[in-house]
DNA sequence: ACAAGATATATGGATTTAAATATATTCGCC
DNA sequence: GGCGAATATATTTAAATCCATATATCTTGT
């Protein structure tokens, strides 16, 4: 988390359609893989990974080794308003996430995880 | 409105500084005109139209010329969840605005107008 | 009513700066 | 060694900025 989270820096992180996209797609989820994501965006790992990167950069994301697996989800310290912002946003364009979320219930050989509880 | 209002649209358009700090000044006052914007941020007329034209391309904001003055506002049509998204990023970052706010108040010869009634 | 000047805003074009992408490579864990 | 993930580097693409200029409106004087 190099500069505080202002708008403009929020705004940033989010201002990339692969971005945005995987952002909603881990606050709708909770958390997901790189492998998870890579297929729900249908994109070069080393893409998504960059993108990941800077949103765990900027303090949007907390990642998290589990074995081969490394898992990302929003930000504990993340901002409330932050967070409404997400909420409001992932509720209000589901249909835009359909084909996303869809390739992500699709997927084989998906990681297993037990279900977050703290 | 060239392409559809997105979350990665949206969030496209207010990912630069100038941007974002119009656009929530904007939702805070209900409209300002380019002098106005000009002075509370402190930068050039045509860097702030610049920004300005973005932000009406995008669909975000609707110009209106009043005699020599041209105001910005909300768009109308502007969907429920950006407003929303707008209101609640205000709310919670009044003081990254303040420096805006405050020379706004201290701007001498503002233009008038009457109160927003319809 | 018309020309001249002043103020407010928009745009054109050139330049700089930053961001996104692809490919190859490296690191870490089983 | 094999799989999942991160990074390096080079390249392309896009965005921001600056300065000059254009348009529109209002005002004043005749």
């Amino acid at each position: 988390m190099l500069e505080p989270l202002t708008p403009a820096t929020v705004f940033k992180c989010l201002a990339d359609e692969t971005r945005a996209r995987m952002t909603l797609l881990i606050t709708a989820e909770g958390e997901l893989c790189v492998c998870e994501l890579t297929t729900a965006l249908e994109d070069s790992q080393p893409k998504i990974s960059r993108h990941l990167a800077q949103l765990r950069n900027c303090g949007l994301l907390e990642d998290q080794r589990r074995g081969q697996w490394v898992y990302y989800r929003l930000h504990p310290q993340l901002p409330e308003w932050a967070q409404q912002l997400l909420q409001v946003t992932l509720q209000a364009n589901q249909t835009w996430l359909a084909a996303n979320t869809d390739k992500l219930q699709r997927m084989r050989n998906r990681p297993e995880r037990q279900s977050l509880c703290g």
